[in-house]
DNA sequence: ATACATTATGGGTAGTTGTGGGTAATTTTA
DNA sequence: TAAAATTACCCACAACTACCCATAATGTAT
């Protein structure tokens, strides 16, 4: 089976244990190529949640942001802002990754964690702050899905 | 460990002491390459803070300096105002650099030092300076960041 | 169904890291 | 040249992190 790498779909319900460490689902780790050994970069994300990159993915990320001039206010800015919140971190022998406090609070995560698989990245949320987001983002967003519906054939 | 070297993401509050001294982060020390030799420049940054390179980094800024030519009065005065305020400076085995008094008044540091990795380079900054140019650029380039943000897939 | 392997979760320990301060060497100033 | 100030180098300690092992739950193969 020649299955998609770097790429992550599905939900699962895990702990944060006591020492903010999450385990990041063996599906998951299990489609990383192996150039990523075993290592993830977290950062905040758009939504109060947690963003977990392969560390490869990011990479090229960064590769853009290498290529603005910090020379210009804006580039400053916008580099910081992305970067800021970002650190790479390797899973344990027992496949978690820890969670570091300021995201911890950022994601408002508690002891259950939902971890979502978003293509090419994936998300760790608080279960009930997930709910309350979605349903208010569906009030207000129906005519904004119509129009992707247009760019992307489901 | 294999990660990317001289390349430094995430945001660290340490502490300046009464000497002067900050920590760079170890996380920042260990992607160094050893040909830097524990060596960092520091200098004034864009914004008021203090940039932190890895010394062989900055040694290519200064290459690509001496291709700019004297004639230009642009020029000049450019050159002049990156390399004025550079020196260079090992960390100790706590791995700790000091800051120049000058570097330390054109930051405005206090005790606090937030730690900025930038990719290329490091910023340490006051944080309470940090938040008001931060909530001011936002109010001013909030459109130009989103065409930034358009155009790095992240 | 049973044995075996994998996975999720908890916790212990040794080494690392951040922070403070002390002392000797060096530089600066009078 | 001597005193004062600055710098470089050292040690100490608390807090934290990485790494290890244990166990229970789940999945897989024979």
């Amino acid at each position: 089976m020649t299955i998609n790498q770097n790429t992550f779909t599905g939900e699962f319900s895990y702990s944060l244990d006591s020492k903010g460490r999450v385990n990041i689902p063996a599906k998951f780790r299990n489609v990383l190529t192996s150039d990523n050994e075993q290592t993830f970069v977290i950062t905040r994300g758009m939504d109060p949640c947690v963003w977990v990159y392969p560390v490869t993915v990011w990479q090229s990320i960064e590769s853009e942001l290498r290529k603005l001039s910090s020379l210009s206010r804006i580039n400053r800015s916008f580099v910081r802002s992305t970067v800021r919140y970002a650190s790479s971190v390797q899973y344990d022998k027992q496949g978690r990754i820890a969670i570091t406090p300021n995201l911890i609070e950022y994601a408002q995560l508690g002891k259950e964690a939902l971890i979502i698989g978003m293509v090419n990245k994936i998300e760790i949320w608080n279960p009930k702050l997930l709910d309350s987001v979605d349903q208010e983002s569906h009030k207000i967003d129906s005519s904004e899905f119509d129009e992707l519906a247009n760019q992307i054939i489901l």
